[in-house]
DNA sequence: AGATGTCAACGAAGCCCTTCGTAGATGCGG
DNA sequence: CCGCATCTACGAAGGGCTTCGTTGACATCT
């Protein structure tokens, strides 16, 4: 029985789960440094902490409370989250296409040489196995 | 210069988009039509106007009022938009690197083998400008 | 002209997201 | 034990998005 489909999450809960899957398993007060290192001025303790608390609700993380300071993980593998977020966009905006998204990805911005090789090695795999 | 960076469209501002893309310059009417075809019980005629309004105080469309029923026109092209989409994920969701998003949109669906080829040749591209 | 239909324009309501102030519980150092 | 720090919980405010009812202008047909 696999998991009853998680909601899209916003920007806010997009950049907690990043913290998350960074760091592994985070109390409020880990998350809220972390955030506050890399965006100084960004979001006090309490915002983050009623974030997480609306995610928990949502199931997008989950929360163990057998510490005084609750510890947070996220219910879903960043993996699984990107492959969520790339079909919704190919839906909205690339009319189901995933080859024109990954195209306009790779023309937008520039994209290092290796990671240009491991793409390439995709595609063969991709090509082969058809027929 | 004049081009201020357009906000990020809602879903619901996307899909009307999709249709200026598709057909052209609209009027309201033509817009809402083409929506309930393609998902009745959507959404209703105030709605789309509405929407259509507030679009057009965000900059996202223009408006040619020299008619009746005012002519609606997209302000970006659907590439442009697409590109914006894009690198807004990608910053959001894969650490800045588009070669991962592309690598994530070419495995969770099947792709046509076409446009498969299409994606090597840009890859041919750009790892020829590279030496 | 009068009836009917179409249109833009509000404005209000409902919901969600974000933000934060405040309160109450718990742990800790003296 | 008392005071201070830290934590969760709660609620409210503000803004944005979506929905729709209503209104008044305008056109069309008879």
């Amino acid at each position: 029985m696999s998991e009853t489909k998680l909601p899209r999450p916003t920007d806010g809960e997009l950049a907690i789960l990043r913290v998350l899957w960074a760091r592994g398993d985070s109390t409020v007060r880990e998350v809220h440094d972390a955030l506050t290192r890399e965006e100084p001025e960004g979001t006090g303790y309490t915002t983050v902490l009623k974030l997480m608390q609306i995610m928990t609700e949502k199931g997008l993380v989950e929360r163990d409370e057998s510490q005084r300071a609750h510890v947070y993980r996220p219910r879903a593998t960043e993996q699984r989250t990107q492959r969520q977020l790339v079909t919704d966009l190919v839906d909205r905006a690339f009319g189901g296409s995933p080859a024109r998204l990954a195209m306009q990805a790779l023309s937008s911005k520039k994209t290092r040489p290796e990671e240009l090789a491991e793409l390439r090695r995709l595609l063969d795999t991709l090509e082969g196995g058809e027929e």
